[in-house]
DNA sequence: TATAGCAGCGCAAACGTTTTCGTGTTGAAA
DNA sequence: TTTCAACACGAAAACGTTTGCGCTGCTATA
């Protein structure tokens, strides 16, 4: 039960001054090749390694970035810190993780445990509830304290951070080209209520689609289902209503989800249905995760490629806080950036 | 681009002292009323928070608990990062995460990082790696530190430290006994090498339900696949052993998966080989995730229950971190818990 | 021999807190 | 008028580092 040793013990041990064993383990050429030796041995022996948080607090920085996000039990959030995590640790960095559930509360209380000198800088995408009540001000505050946010997938324009996003609205007309050229006529979109962002630009990259191939969109197939329903506990009310989707439109020959549940969800149906995937109906989703591989017949999808914007969210923060540190002075240009991670068409069983 | 504030700049501000400002903010009745409300008034103007950095050094402890599992993209350890961190927040703690990829160098490595300081305890779970070479030094000497560790799901007995566990006995065993009164005569299990040790004891559970029910195990029934195969990129490998297993004996009326990978696959083979499920064949799957809810047709399942097993890994750590404050004298005792969070059957419609 | 130069080391400040122990002022009691 | 407590506040140490600068001897040069 012996605690960790510190300068100070090494200094009285050695009956030399704590400067000296410092400039000893740090090899300053100020102190004797001897002493020198005989401290790197001692602190060996010991096995002394410097205290962080007295490091942090004589450097001003923690070499720690703040992951803020929603929730964990999600594919495409995991493929993110394990990104953020990957790029961090090799630039010499820690990760502490706060979740907001979703809750403005939470995201807010969350923001200002860690803004009080925990971390360097942010990485987060932020809760339903906050995009719901446009309540930036948490935001806003951290930057003028002059913490670094990095937004990402879920971002706010009007925020003044980088920010890696996905292209939400290529992507799905990608997807949509995809069924138009494997020949689908009538083609449906299962997707969310408009205020999520990014549900409202996928269903307007399948609206852009249509239109560019001159396929006139029918609103009795644009399914919009409510976002209570991604929980869980309500799928039996998702099926009923991708089921009456199905009933009522015999002629659906495609079919988009904006995301995994919705596509399982439609594949369940349809195969309660008799419909046969792909020969009768085919089905992409965005956001490729477990459940559209290991589906079956598995699915083609959207990949969002979660752990490239965890990688370039990470790259982006310890750039900007490592640049920081040597010129003070950019901060008139505020050149933030924003980078978009292309899409990929994961072409797997549920399309021709 | 204001830094945050700190007391030193109130107490210039007000023209008082830096203890002043200290006590007045923590309501101290050696301040007056008078500069009392002046001192709070100010500092809540001007957002004042105590840097946690300056307190962790101060207070030797930093309120932060270090994470360190072999991955983060899986359900099952998301759900207990979820646990730890809903039962951290509420006891004001935070949460940081280090991920060993299954390496042993990585979690040595990431232990080192995170024992210089930064946290108060660790809650843990073995790489493969580790497990394999069963090379504990780094958690001894963690311990030695005087650093509580708490160790879920992968743990080995010879440490000293509070554990939380699944009886994967006892959940093997009733899965293999639910496929036993559910009128399966033939039942095969799809399992890892025996040095993974909870592929081991699931095996095991498998083999105890048979005997009690006298049922001769054989061992054409028993397919111990090799662990590489559970990474994605191996899955034809994978569906190739289960179709011979499945072919060489056509008798097989239920399978027993210690995990959703080959539940999963092992459906695909079956639907491929035209055996209709529940009807000809049931499966039972170890681990409930997002794969066996969403499969067609869902999966029965053991549940292990990962939330909770993360929420009373924090609770342990921290009675613990809280009691070793008070009274430093219970290390004679050393009394170390290990809790076992009990499985759950989850029936679904892969059995009758 | 006097002095400059240099090697080798220690002092002290700083990071931002909390807390113990003074210290000076006031008012009232003796 | 003296004494003493209560009150309000400040000084300083401590947590563990790093680092600029000053100080001491010694050696080498003039």
């Amino acid at each position: 039960m012996k605690r960790k040793i510190t300068l100070k013990q090494i200094a009285r041990e050695l009956d030399v001054s704590i400067s000296t064993v410092s400039k000893a383990l740090r090899n300053s050429n100020e102190i004797s090749e001897d002493t020198r030796q005989k401290v790197q041995a001692f602190a060996k022996l010991y096995n002394y390694r410097p205290n962080n948080i007295a490091l942090s607090l004589k450097n001003r920085k923690t070499k720690t970035i703040g992951i803020l996000i929603p929730e964990i039990v999600h594919h495409f959030f995991s493929l993110v810190i394990m990104g953020i995590e990957q790029v961090a640790n090799q630039r010499g960095y820690n990760v502490i993780i706060g979740l907001s559930n979703e809750s403005f509360d939470k995201e807010v209380i969350n923001m200002q445990m860690l803004a009080n000198g925990s971390i360097d800088g942010f990485i987060l995408s932020i809760s339903k509830e906050t995009l719901q009540q446009q309540d930036y001000h948490h935001f806003n505050e951290t930057i003028n304290q002059g913490m670094p946010i990095v937004m990402f997938d879920r971002v706010v324009n009007e925020i003044r951070c980088d920010k890696v996003i996905v292209d939400d609205l290529k992507g799905s007309k990608k997807a949509v080209e995809k069924l138009i050229s494997a020949g689908c006529k009538h083609i449906a979109i299962i997707t969310t209520k408009d205020y999520v962002s990014v549900g409202r630009l996928r269903t307007q990259g399948y609206l852009e689609a249509l239109d560019e191939h001159k396929i006139n969109p029918k609103s009795s197939l644009i399914l919009k289902v409510d976002d209570k329903l991604l929980s869980e506990d309500h799928l039996d009310a998702l099926e009923d209503e991708i089921e009456q989707l199905f009933t009522s439109n015999k002629r659906i020959d495609g079919v988009f989800a904006v995301n995994e549940l919705y596509a399982v969800t439609a594949m369940k149906v349809a195969f309660k249905l008799g419909i046969k995937i792909p020969d009768d109906l085919q089905i992409i989703s965005f956001s490729d995760g477990v459940l559209s591989k290991h589906a079956t017949p598995s699915l083609t999808t959207v990949s969002q490629h979660g752990q490239k914007i965890g990688e370039k969210a990470a790259d982006l923060l310890i750039d900007r806080l490592e640049s920081d540190n040597e010129d003070e002075n950019d901060f008139d240009e505020e050149n933030y950036e924003t980078v978009v991670i292309e899409t990929e068409l994961i072409e797997r069983e549920s399309t021709k």
